[in-house]
DNA sequence: AATTTACGTCAGCCATATTGACTTATTTTG
DNA sequence: CAAAATAAGTCAATATGGCTGACGTAAATT
């Protein structure tokens, strides 16, 4: 069943290939789709590992992704966490507010300058940070862990170059990688 | 350069781990927050690459993943597609409607099952999904060259164990990867 | 004193996802 | 053959997480 059809595929794929080639600026025989649909779906199963905890506080991705970023780095201004996530102050608003309501992130006011409240996780907003970061590095850890001598760094290296390359010193100053 | 900001990055993270530690599951020094956010960055860069191309059309992420994998596997059943995506059939619905409404996508009924409609590109369809592979295909290609000998098969692999085992081999199938 | 900066907020809009219920064809099965 | 199951579509309501534009306030900088 599922056979039939992705033979039935296979067959048309190549006549389509046939059919179209040579024009393009890239022969689609040469485009890494089995790498783009392998990151596709590692990374939705990636990010699925915390749905299942969050959904217990009420809590989406995007408070994940805030309190992640605000417990790796404790005193964080708002103008670099909109940064890292690239969304805007009023998108940032609301999940922010309801992690500080909830009591997961602190503001203070910034002792040399005032304007700023800086962002620190609560005990509790560590607890659950962590939580959700726990099964990620399992994930991770099992598929490195299965790779020859080397794998681990290989993979590191090339995660970092697909990032774009201005940002490369930002992200790995953030994360603390070459 | 780099390194400077890496080693202050890990005396920071170093004294924010000593405050809060020693009680979790995981000792929070072996999680790999490093990798889970080189990840993040690297998968938001490379989706936001079609994203240009997309808003010609008045597109979104939702039309380019249909778009994608009916491209890829054509005469692919709605179920099927359903199940790739992981997302209800109400959603699917829209995207799926405006695609084939603007002639990117063709639906056949089944020979065989006379209920099935198959999806198909059309000739459109097909340079649209193209063109949208091209930039990621790049990317990923510049990522790899980079690597070491053996590189591409390491990040190959890394990926493809990052996904739920149970899917693998579906995932494989579609793919067209062990 | 005027300007800029950091941050917050109100209001409204859009894209994409959800659940639940129901319909229509068509195929499968008892 | 009649009943049940399957493939797909659709209506309606709802949630989430983005966006823009406009405006306000406090504090720092010029």
């Amino acid at each position: 069943m599922a056979d039939v059809n992705f033979n039935a595929t296979k067959t048309w794929a190549n006549a389509a290939l046939s059919e179209g080639t040579g024009n393009g600026p890239q022969d689609p025989e040469q485009l890494h789709y089995e790498l783009i649909e392998l990151l596709f779906f590692a990374y939705r199963d990636f990010v699925s590992d915390p749905d299942a905890i969050l959904a217990k506080y009420n809590f989406g991705r995007a408070h994940h992704r805030v309190l992640h970023f605000v417990s790796r780095n404790p005193g964080i201004r708002v103008t670099e966490l909109l940064d890292i996530l690239k969304i805007t102050k009023q998108s940032l608003g609301r999940v922010l507010k309801q992690l500080v309501d909830d009591g997961f992130i602190e503001q203070r006011t910034g002792l040399q300058d005032r304007r700023q409240r800086l962002l620190y996780p609560t005990q509790k907003g560590e607890t659950l940070s962590h939580q959700l970061s726990v099964p990620q590095s399992l994930r991770l850890e099992k598929a490195m862990s299965e790779l020859p001598e080397g794998g681990r760094e290989i993979a590191r290296q090339f995660l970092y170059r697909i990032i774009n390359e201005p940002e490369r010193p930002h992200v790995a100053r953030l994360a603390g990688k070459k």
